[in-house]
DNA sequence: CACACTTATTCAAATAGTTCAGTAGCCAGA
DNA sequence: TCTGGCTACTGAACTATTTGAATAAGTGTG
């Protein structure tokens, strides 16, 4: 239910073409609601049946014509009510890696260090490319400057929570890296004894 | 697919009823991997049949007959090697909230700002859950001494990357708030003209 | 010029997750 | 005694999400 608001306010950014919201969608949104194409191209047909949104096709030379679409009247009002009403499902987060973490000791350390190494890159170069859109919007202004006087701040604070969850996720990873060295070497040179 | 190893990772603590496990997916793993009744009650079945789990009927007096799941050997081992393997999915974050902020200019700032008061509450009282979770888990020791010496830290970890991640959402909304206060202050004592 | 990759979208099928309701006994408070 | 809530589970229907493939043209690399 809520895939139909996400696709409403990555509108606001202007009009869009269902290939270029699955890359919006791939970005900054994957923060908070991911959505893979398919998901988007059915979605957008709804929003367009119910006359939140408008299709307008371009023909292009050399690529295949492509529809882009933008908010209606109706469409940004839906929004902006859903946007003041409170929230029904609270966050949830599903992380397979985590459930791994759980079941970590019975596992060689090993293949655990593995693991929360290429977590950690993951993290960090997801953060990279947070930073990157954060530049752009800044566009030289300090945060507080444009937090002040910016027309939208919405897009920038749900940035800075993706930047902040990412940034604690690589922490958390070598916080892990550490406590999985010490005892490590609390076991003894041999290793641990239990692996089953 | 992932269902079915948070739940033989669930079991790892020890036996338990779908009930309890309800529970447990309500509070501790409901960080990272959430989990309604129905779903769990038909993944034990799932488990059973396939041997990885085994269920032990127990009469209650006063209560319904309820029934406890228990790893067996082949549960155990298929966990191990799920735990060992790379992680194939990112992180998934579902975030109703975060819609809503994102599309918060053009809409009410008081309504906002109830929005943003209602989610600090919730996640602070999230955290006050796992911070009582945390110190029946430490049980006297301090921290440092609990990761060397304790036979299990995996969900003592997973339980700290939950309290980070209560704590940044609480510490972002007071972020916001404060950011909504500047910008009323800025636009004036008559308020923001933008509302629609 | 073959190969892989990108833009741009659609279809079909499978899997996962949610919602609503129902059964059934017990306990506590008004 | 009625109401609501807790324990404990089950069933059916529904909605949402994922996966794989197909179409179709263009672009860059060796």
């Amino acid at each position: 239910m809520s895939l139909k608001y996400a696709v409403l306010a990555a509108l606001l950014e202007g009009e869009a073409s269902g290939y270029e919201l699955s890359k919006v969608f791939d970005v900054s949104l994957a923060n908070f609601w991911p959505a893979t194409p398919q998901q988007l191209y059915r979605e957008l047909e709804r929003l367009a049946g119910d006359g939140l949104i408008e299709a307008r096709t371009v023909p292009q030379e050399r690529r295949p014509t492509k529809r882009m679409f933008s908010l209606t009247a109706a469409g940004r009002e839906q929004l902006a009510a859903f946007a003041a009403e409170p929230t029904r499902r609270p966050t949830a987060v599903r992380d397979e890696f985590l459930i791994k973490m759980q079941a970590m000791d019975g596992v060689d350390p090993r293949a655990v260090r593995a693991l929360v190494e290429e977590r950690r890159a993951w993290a960090l170069g997801k953060l990279a490319r947070y930073e990157r859109v954060r530049e752009r919007l800044l566009d030289g202004r300090t945060e507080e400057e444009y937090l002040r006087d910016a027309d939208r701040v919405g897009p920038y604070l749900t940035l800075l929570a993706g930047i902040t969850f990412e940034r604690d996720n690589a922490r958390w990873c070598e916080r892990v890296l550490t406590v999985l060295g010490e005892r490590r070497a609390a076991a003894g040179p041999a290793g641990p004894a239990a692996l089953g």
